[in-house]
RNA sequence: GGCCCCUUCGUCUAGUGGUCCAGGACGUCAGGUUCUCAUCCUGAAGAUCGCGGGUUCGACUCCCGCAGGGGUCACCA
C-alpha cells in the first residue's frame, strides 16, 4: 500500500448530461488516491458553460455517486472550508483574479468578433500553419468593459513536467497560446477557473481524462503567471466504447451509469470493474472489493494505455458479486426487481426463492425470467415436452403415466427437500427411468417454465398444493 | 496536417534481458456435477508479443525508424 501525505483530490464534472463510465472510473481514481492516503475527495461542479447544461444534470451526478458510494468531503450539500463548489456561484472570484492579471498587463480584452477570428484561422489553415493567436495580438487593446472576451497574455515557452501517470511529458511551445479565461457573456473558461479553484481548494493531485494532456502546458503557464505552483497532474488513459474506436462519450451512446443501477447491477460491482480497465495489482486476481481497491491502488500502476469498456466481464463480475452477498443483503438489494406477481407473497417465500436463484443472476433485473413460476401457474406450454430432447421420444399415454405415479408419491411426502428428493430418487426405480426423462417431466408439469433451479428444491419452496395442482393441470392436457 | 499518448490471445491483462516457442481472467467450445438453467470443477482452441532494423552470447523486455489506433489543436469542458 502506498504511502502518501493525505491528497486533496476532486471530481469536476460539468452538468451537461448523464455520468457515464469513462469519467466516472477517473472520479473512481481520485476517490481512491484520497481515500488510501486518508485525505479528501471534493466534488466540485463546472457549469460555466450555460448552454451545454442540462435539467438533472447536476442531481444524476450527486446520484450517480452517492449510488456508487463515492462520498464527497467537500462539495454542494456538505459544503465546506472552501464553499461554494459550484462555479457559477464563484464568479466574484474568478473576475478578482482576471482584474490581476490585468492589471498587470498579463490579460488583455480581445477586439475581435467570432467571425474575425473564424477567418484568421481559415487562414491560417489554407496556408497551412497553426493558428495561434498571439501572432494577433491586439497592439492597443481596448479597455475591457466585459463584453468582449478576456484573454491571458501567455509567453511562448516548451514545457516538460512528470505527469504521476504518464511519466514525463514535453510538449512545445506551439501548445501555448493567449487563451480566452473570462468569455463575453462573463463567464470564465475551464482553462482558467478550475486552476483558480484547484489552487484555492488546495488540491495536491488533479486527474484528468487524456483528452487534455495536449492543454497542460497552458496550465502549467497559467500557475507561472499566477504565481502559484501546480499540483501533481495524473492524466489518465482513455475508456475507449465496445468498438475500441472511440472513447466512451455521451455523444457515442455511453451509457448513464445509473441505467445499470436499474439493471440491477451492484455498485461495488460497477467499481470493481471500473477500477480494472486501466489497473491491476499486478497478481493473478480478478476482482476487488472496494477496500482491497482502496488499499492496493496505485498509480504507478496505472496503464497508460486505453481500455475497451466491456460489458461481457462487467456481467461476469457483477454476478460474482452477487453471489458474494449474503441473503438478507442481497433481499434488500433486490425489493424493487420482482414481478409483480410476487406481491401477493410474503418476505419468507420471496427470501426463499431467492435463495434458489441467487447464483442465477447476472443482474438483478433477470429476477422476474427466473421466478415468475414460483408465484403464479404459468399458462401450460406444451412445447416444452413436446420438443424436448428427452421428452419427445414418447407419447402422451406414457408421460401421463409416469406423471400419475409421480404424482401419487408427491401426494405422500411433507416437502421437505429430504423427503422429495429420497422419492424423486425412489421414483426413478420404480419407472426405471433416467433422471433425464422423469425429472424432465416432472419439472415441466409443476413449472411449465423453460429453466428452473433443482427438482426438489424447487419442489420444496412451491409447496405441495402448487405443485399438486400443477401436475393436476398437466395430467388434464395429456389426457 | 502539427503535436501528444498508445500498440502482448476477440477483450481485460502478467511480463522491466535468459526461468516465456509468453502466464492468468472474461468470452467461446467440449466434458463432469442424478433433468433444465446457473454455479462449481476439468480440459481445449486462441498472441510468430503491430512491422522493420539495430544493440546483445541472448529481446516481449533496451535503441532507432515505420505503420496503425486514439486524442488534441473552441468565447466546450
Amino acid at each position: 500500500m502506498p504511502s502518501m501525505k493525505p491528497a486533496r483530490t476532486r471530481f469536476a464534472p460539468s452538468p451537461t448530461g448523464a455520468l457515464h463510465c469513462g469519467v466516472v472510473r477517473t472520479a473512481l481514481y481520485a476517490w481512491l488516491l484520497a481515500k488510501q492516503s486518508g485525505g479528501q475527495f471534493l466534488l466540485r461542479i463546472e457549469d460555466t458553460d450555460q448552454k451545454r447544461e442540462v435539467v438533472g444534470g447536476l442531481e444524476n451526478i450527486k446520484e450517480t455517486l452517492r449510488w456508487l458510494g463515492l462520498n464527497w468531503d467537500e462539495g454542494p450539500d456538505v459544503g465546506g472550508p472552501y464553499a461554494p463548489y459550484v462555479q457559477s456561484e464563484r464568479l466574484a472570484i474568478y473576475k478578482k483574479y482576471a482584474q490581476e492579471l490585468l492589471d498587470k498587463g498579463q490579460a488583455y480584452a480581445d477586439p475581435y468578433s467570432i467571425e474575425e477570428l473564424e477567418a484568421l484561422r481559415d487562414k491560417a489553415k489554407a496556408e497551412k500553419r497553426p493558428f495561434l493567436f498571439r501572432d494577433h495580438r491586439p497592439e492597443n487593446p481596448p479597455v475591457w468593459d466585459g463584453s468582449q472576451p478576456l484573454r491571458i497574455k501567455l509567453e511562448p515557452k516548451a514545457w516538460s513536467w512528470q505527469d504521476g501517470v504518464m511519466g514525463e511529458v514535453k510538449l512545445g511551445p506551439e501548445m501555448i497560446d493567449d487563451f480566452i479565461i473570462i468569455k463575453a457573456d462573463g463567464f470564465p473558461t475551464y482553462n482558467f477557473c478550475h486552476i483558480i479553484d484547484d489552487h484555492l481548494m488546495q488540491i495536491t493531485h488533479v486527474t484528468r481524462s487524456q483528452e487534455f494532456i495536449s492543454s497542460i502546458p497552458k496550465f502549467l503557464a497559467t500557475h507561472e503567471v499566477l504565481g502559484w505552483e501546480s499540483p501533481v497532474n495524473l492524466t489518465m488513459p482513455q475508456v475507449m466504447d465496445e468498438t475500441g474506436r472511440a472513447k466512451l462519450s455521451k455523444r457515442k451512446g455511453a451509457k448513464p451509469v445509473l441505467d445499470y443501477r436499474d439493471r440491477g447491477f451492484l455498485p461495488e460491482a460497477m467499481l470493481d470493474f471500473m477500477a480494472t480497465i486501466g489497473w491491476n495489482d499486478g497478481t493473478e486476481q480478478e476482482s476487488f472489493t472496494v477496500d482491497e481497491l482502496i488499499q492496493k491502488f496505485s498509480l504507478e500502476r496505472v496503464h497508460r494505455s486505453g481500455g475497451i469498456f466491456n460489458e461481457q466481464r462487467l456481467l461476469w463480475l457483477n454476478g460474482l458479486h452477487i453471489r458474494r452477498l449474503s441473503l438478507d443483503d442481497l433481499y434488500g438489494r433486490a425489493a424493487s426487481f420482482w414481478p409483480p406477481e410476487a406481491s401477493k407473497h410474503d418476505d419468507a417465500y420471496k427470501k426463499s426463492v431467492l435463495a434458489l436463484v441467487q447464483e442465477r443472476l447476472k443482474y438483478l433485473a433477470e429476477l422476474p425470467a427466473l421466478t415468475t413460476f414460483f408465484f403464479d401457474d404459468l399458462p401450460i406450454n406444451p412445447s416444452l415436452w413436446q420438443d424436448n430432447k428427452q421428452l419427445k421420444k414418447y407419447d402422451a399415454a406414457q408421460l401421463k403415466v409416469w406423471l400419475e405415479q409421480s404424482r401419487a408419491s408427491l401426494a405422500e411426502s411433507d416437502f421437505s427437500t429430504d423427503d422429495l428428493t429420497r422419492r424423486l430418487n425412489d421414483l426413478l426405480e420404480q419407472t426405471g427411468q433416467k433422471p433425464g426423462v422423469l425429472f424432465s417431466l416432472i419439472r415441466i408439469a409443476t413449472t411449465q417454465a423453460p429453466a428452473s433451479p433443482g427438482l426438489a428444491e424447487t419442489l420444496a419452496v412451491l409447496g405441495k398444493d402448487i405443485a399438486l395442482r400443477r401436475v393436476d393441470a398437466m395430467l388434464h392436457q395429456l389426457a
